[in-house]
DNA sequence: CACGTTTTGAACTGATCGATACACAACATA
DNA sequence: TATGTTGTGTATCGATCAGTTCAAAACGTG
């Protein structure tokens, strides 16, 4: 019983987030999310309340994105070293395709630290899916005999977050596809037989 | 023939070095930065001409400091593979030490990509000087039997490289002492042999 | 001691920051 | 069609941003 919304509100978040992701949190202004999404200033205040709320929005967007592409990938069919190495392809060509944007997380890691507020614990959760993912797949490719044994499969899943982030920071900093899939494979061989 | 300064400019782009150090670029304002150093407006603008050129000042001091302890490291006595153990031990022991700041080169390419200034030469500068470096001490690896042969050595010199940003991402984000003592060791045993 | 040069402190610049106020527009319901 | 509720556009808020101005202070040199 009220005037309907103008716009989609993930629409909104998504193009927000890309904003974000793009230039930092500190360096996206209130006035780049407003062109960004294409709303006014008051339909940004009145839908999402403040800047850190909607950037909140936007992480939790980009980790939910994130886990469900990964998790199609870590899950799919295979054996789990040969998932993995598809789970390395995709992050290599999706920098070279998207313009080496990085990883929304790892960039607000290293920007933000982890606050002891929302976000943080939006980073922290984030970091803890990974590596349960990750740490899923590692003690399936044990049992199917892909990925070497002798490790605690947590702490294989810890290398294989840092080799991701060490990726994202890569391609940020402009290395070539070549040297990206390199590391990949270095990583790769340091946990299969 | 003029008033002599009052404070020691090695000092202040030092103490400068740490306000960005720990808030990042774009949340350090000018007033931080007085604060900071202890000096005031005048004498910042005086010496330094801007904030952009204060923080460029800020990242060579910290590439140089950075740059020498690790080649003192790299290129001290022992095996190669051993120096490169000493590297990630000395890594970690400083970040449990330190706070969890991470590395200011690796949190600048995340917040500020690689700029097409000063600042971007610097930060490709101080990772090709880093890449160079470890690249050498694999090399004298391979001859002295403690690496192993059969990649190119710039190939693992990136993959160090990348596990060092991951690993300072990981102590950012606060993981334990533990996990990334597991990732540096993890990280060892694939160059070994 | 007086002069020339530089540093320093404080006040201040226009611009932009994140956020708000408020009138009006647009709809659902009665 | 009248009413109540919510969305939107414009103007604006005080605070803070990076950076400047300028006069007084502090020295080395003559």
């Amino acid at each position: 019983m009220a005037r309907p919304r103008e716009f989609d509100e993930t629409a909104a978040v998504e193009r927000a987030m890309h904003a974000f992701w793009d230039h930092g949190y500190e360096a996206t202004s209130t006035q780049d999310l407003c062109e960004a999404t294409g709303l006014g200033r008051s339909s940004v205040y009145n839908t999402f309340s403040s800047k850190r709320a909607l950037f909140r929005r936007s992480l939790a967007h980009y980790s939910a994105r994130g886990l469900a592409g990964r998790k199609a990938i870590l899950e799919g069919p295979g054996t789990a070293a040969e998932r993995i190495a598809a789970m390395f392809d995709a992050l290599v060509e999706e920098e070279l395709a998207d313009g080496r944007r990085g990883c929304l997380v790892v960039n607000t890691v290293a920007e933000l630290g982890t606050p002891d507020d929302d976000i943080g614990a939006l980073l922290r959760q984030d970091t803890e899916q990974q590596l349960a993912l990750l740490a899923g797949c590692v003690r399936e490719g044990v049992l199917d005999g892909s990925v070497r044994d002798g490790r605690d499969p947590a702490d294989v899943a810890e290398f294989l977050l840092s080799t991701i982030s060490g990726l994202r920071l890569m391609s940020r900093r402009g290395a070539s596809g070549e040297a990206m899939h390199a590391v990949a494979d270095l990583a790769l061989a340091a946990i299969t037989r």
